[in-house]
DNA sequence: ATTTGTGATGAATCCGGATGCACAGGAGGA
DNA sequence: TCCTCCTGTGCATCCGGATTCATCACAAAT
């Protein structure tokens, strides 16, 4: 590896003016300059990425920390996320938690000692006094899909919003008896995706039935087992809104081998608009989240606040940012 | 941020020695040992690894090339890569390529002047000399979805086989008329797939028919409209193979939009088994490849390369894992 | 008593680059 | 002619650790 001294000894200068003339420091003599310029270009010179972190304290390098990437809604936020980081001379580390704090932790811990530059967090539970910590602390983080309060940075949705706009078609669709197929609780995504179920109830009139909400038990794959037995014990609804596109998938897949067609008998729509969702059979009609978009944002904040940390040496005040969600009809709803 | 040295100061002693009890160096009296570990302790300190990478040319990071994260087989083999990886003490670099060598010749390039222990390369096109250079150079790479030949480490599935037992299955199957939804000639992931299809004709004895190939023009997409104009001319399989999953999920729509039925009409098949396959309608049998092993055991041949070279200065021969498929039956076909 | 050996530690150097500071040399003014 | 001022460059130092080499104290050997 060629290193700035070799390019120093080949021009005949000290290592110092090699380095000025590579920072563009001005006080360098246009003769030395193009000299340096040469033996550069020549001896294939490039800097060491990582002398230059240890010396800045920068390693233009965030951390992108998501449950699972094989959650579907993951790989269009990471390549909005890597496509922004990238242009802006980021390289981006992809890190998996399952949601696990003290994985997410260590992740942290670790980063930091290569003087990562910031993070963006997409996990979705609480238990994020280390994300708070982290923020206190001056380190740059951008929030997805959850999004704590005004304190930290964030980009995500109204997910109210878009339950409620779901519900709002599907009722003015014709439906009466619209089942919910809901996500964990301890999840505030779907805890505010449920709210907007309520809300749209209430605002058109219809009663809440509790039957009718469907509790996640085992994972997404529960709610095979859950739609079956909600139609063996009587209760037909003549619309299921899932809080999520995977769970409106397997609501379709039980729907069906129970003979019953989609939307015929009973419409099908879920949230999120996954790439999948256009693929299955019908194609699902969903709110969608506009999520190229969101990882691309949350990348271009992050890096503006380090940007921003670096000039003022302190954090720029946080910002929400809440994205259009857009209804998507495809033919899964009548 | 606590540093070596004020470890040692608040030891007592000097750095060198802190830096010697740190890294197990035998020659410490154990006295000096434990003062030196309470001080860490008490000042909670973590070596800078950015330093010692400096120091020791290796950063514990591994870059991953996939042409896109939103490739359906990519989030499964990438979780495979980075929990393998993180097991063994390294993180991961994504790098999304869209098969641009010139975009992946600059990864390379900023990857290594960060000093990067190593890449799995993941892309399917040919144009690869830089992968083989970089490899000349003793640079340990391992590739996966594209094996070049037998003088690089890779991981991956015998395509030709692939294709060639889902054509055995459908031919047993009474099928008679199978076409096959064709991907992009240049890859030659897809010539294989084709030569299985065309290998299983022949050993079976059916006619080969060109009609029958149908080739992709503009991207997965158009199969749509190479479907309904196969059928507007007339000619209607008993079965399609589709030459990858995506594909197979856009014939399904087509043929399901045309109006018949799957599989009672046409029988549909794909190869891959992406997530999204078992989600669609009818979920749909395709031949699997082990996404998540194959990430999983190109990780861990990269690190084991890695030490390979730390401790011999040279790769060790390179070595071409083939995996096991496996047929999957799902309800797409009859 | 002097030498040799050994265990324990500190100082110096290096990795590769950035930067404050000192200094050399030429130009211009007195 | 001498002194200042300025431009251009090199030296030393630092970032945070790892490592080689040297040193020192003390004990055993001669």
């Amino acid at each position: 590896m060629v290193s700035l001294k070799d390019v120093a000894e080949y021009a005949g200068v000290s290592p110092s003016t090699v380095s000025r003339v590579l920072t563009d420091k001005p006080v360098v003599n246009e003769n030395t300059r193009i000299r340096v310029m040469e033996a550069v270009r020549l001896l294939d010179y490039k800097p060491n990425e990582l002398a230059k972190s240890l010396k800045s304290g920068r390693s233009n390098t965030i951390a992108l920390m998501v449950p699972s990437i094989q959650n579907m809604i993951f790989p269009t936020i990471t390549r909005g996320v890597e496509d922004t980081a990238r242009k802006a001379g980021y390289t981006v580390i992809l890190c998996n938690t399952d949601e696990d704090v003290e994985e997410e932790k260590r992740y942290i811990a670790k980063l930091r000692t290569r003087f990562i530059d910031g993070f963006i967090v997409a996990s979705m539970l609480p238990g994020s006094d280390h994300i708070r910590k982290l923020w206190r602390e001056g380190f740059p983080v951008v929030l997805t899909s959850r999004i704590y309060d005004d304190t930290i940075d964030a980009v995500g949705i109204d997910n109210e919003a878009a339950t409620f706009d779901a519900m709002q078609y599907l009722i003015r669709g014709g439906h009466k008896k619209i089942a919910f197929a809901m996500g964990r609780e301890e999840i505030p995504l779907y805890m505010d995706r449920y709210k907007g179920y309520r809300r749209a109830l209430e605002s058109s009139g219809l009663p809440y039935d509790e039957q009718l909400v469907i509790h996640e038990t085992t994972g997404t794959g529960s709610f095979y087992f859950l739609i079956q037995n909600l139609l063996k014990r009587g209760i037909q609804p003549d619309a299921v809104l899932a809080s999520s596109d995977p769970k409106a998938f397997v609501v379709m897949r039980a729907l069906h081998d129970a003979g019953l067609s989609i939307p015929g008998d009973v419409s099908v729509m879920g949230i999120d608009n996954v790439e999948a969702s256009s693929q299955v059979e019908p194609p699902l009609s969903t709110v969608a989240q506009p999520l190229y978009e969101i990882g691309a944002l949350a990348a271009s904040k992050l890096i503006r606040q380090i940007h921003h940390k670096e000039k003022t040496g302190k954090l720029a005040p946080p910002q929400v940012d809440i994205l259009k969600t857009d209804l998507i009809i495809r033919k899964s709803t009548k």
